[in-house]
RNA sequence: GGAGAGGUUCCCGAGUGGUCAAAGGGAGCAGACUGUAAAUCUGCCGGCUAAGCCUUCGGAGGUUCAAAUCCUCCCCUCUCCA
């Protein structure tokens, strides 16, 4: 893998650049739409290309259980198993250790799960998921790590940190397969020494990425962006920083000003499913009553497949009626928003005029 | 014509003397979703000059301190038999 910056925005911490993988080459800044279980939920891959995904996200957790990460392996990997051809980032299971907290006992060694499906028991730690990663043939396998939960305190955030470190060493020392790159997670909750002290622990570690782990669960935006910038001057500038979960597009900005590259988070397609869609002018809730009889486009601006055939009233009738396809074309649209955000984020860094574009992007809001 | 069942707040449907503005569901209205246990979850859902009052349980009348609940008559649905 190969990660070259093009160019850096002269008034902002933001950088554009590429990352050259085996299966493709990633321009970012980038947001990876989120694919859980080998598939982004309500789109087929073709959606997917259309609306300019250049990378999507999976899970090794879930693959792991369902339908088993040696079945995948069998019929040939992830890519040939979902027919994405793209690079695909796999999560190591570390944001279960979170998400899943009720169903888990963590110990220096890694982590045993009950399952969420049929309660069996399961042990995860760094060489269980680097060894299903592996099998799952993803291109950007994320370290093992523990997502600390927030509020948490110091010292717990702190045993976190060395475990997560103690994990991301046994991490490196596994072998992956030809093209998979590793990348460390930084931890540390909202603890600035914590986060120094995460960070200094992997980048001596070198992985190919950084990845900033443990945010976006729940903490004020102010707080995560003092815990971006704070993160982010102690990775290497030479390497992508993926802000892990985030966010809303107001949250991807601010943190593509502070430098960060790659973004993933499950806002776009769970929030389509749940009738909200993205536009310049803030979020529209197609059910409202607002829109029985409107036949406008969700966003007269947007390019996508939806916006250029269905009316808002449509759209509205289908998630009324719990139609199937409510779910594809709020999904369809609210994806190429987010990955057209980037894209204009992308170019107004290469023009030098990314704070010109957040004042705007900001005024259109309001 | 005979026998039976029933009419409850937008809909379905509990409730058979006071703890009933009336369970529950649906529909509707609004909100939340941040490395997905999520096509999920939460709130509202008769009116008002609101810790109180007013109107409501097919219609009219009656019994009672008190009626969606008991009585009388009327109207209307449905099922079965002829």
């Amino acid at each position: 893998m190969k990660f070259e910056i093009l160019h850096k925005d002269e008034s902002t911490n933001a950088r554009a650049g590429i990352i050259e993988t085996t299966r493709g080459k990633i321009e970012t800044p980038v947001f990876m739409p989120v694919g859980t279980q080998g598939t982004v939920k309500a789109l087929s891959p073709e959606d997917l290309t259309d609306a300019g995904a250049q990378i999507i996200l999976s899970n090794t957790y879930h693959l792991y259980l369902r339908p088993g990460h040696e079945t995948v392996n069998k019929l040939g990997g992830l890519h040939k198993f979902m027919n994405w051809s793209r690079p695909v980032l796999t999560d190591s299971g570390g944001y279960q250790v979170y998400s899943l907290a009720k169903l888990r006992k963590i110990t220096q060694d890694g982590v045993t799960f009950q399952s969420h499906i049929d309660g069996s028991r399961h042990f995860l730690g760094p060489r269980e998921s680097m060894a299903i990663q592996k099998a799952l043939g993803s291109d950007i396998v994320m370290a093992f790590d523990e997502c600390a939960p927030y509020p948490a305190d110091y010292e717990y955030v702190h045993n976190s940190v060395k475990l997560t470190s103690k994990w991301a060493k046994v991490c490196l020392d596994q072998e992956l397969g030809e093209g998979q790159n590793l990348f460390g997670i930084v931890q540390g909750g909202m603890y600035s020494d914590l986060r120094e002290m995460s960070a200094k622990e992997l980048v001596e570690m070198d992985f190919p990425g950084y990845a900033l782990g443990g945010l976006s669960v729940g903490e004020e935006s102010d707080i995560r962006e003092r815990v971006i910038s704070e993160t982010v001057q102690f990775l290497p500038d030479n390497k992508p920083r993926y802000l892990m979960g985030v966010g809303k597009p107001e949250d991807i900005l601010e943190a593509v000003i502070l430098g960060v590259d790659m973004f993933d988070c499950v806002m776009p397609t769970r929030n389509a499913r749940n009738g909200s869609l993205f536009t310049d002018s803030g979020r529209l809730v197609i059910k409202n009553a607002a829109y029985i009889e409107d036949s406008a486009p969700v966003d007269e601006n947007c390019g996508c497949y939806t916006c250029r055939n269905y009316s808002r009233a449509y759209l509205r009738h289908l998630f009324m009626a719990n139609e199937l396809l409510a779910y594809r074309l709020n999904s369809i649209h609210n994806i190429y928003y987010y990955i057209h955000f980037m894209d204009r984020i992308k170019n107004a860094i290469k023009d030098n005029k990314l704070l010109e574009f957040k004042k705007e992007f900001y005024k259109l809001r309001s």
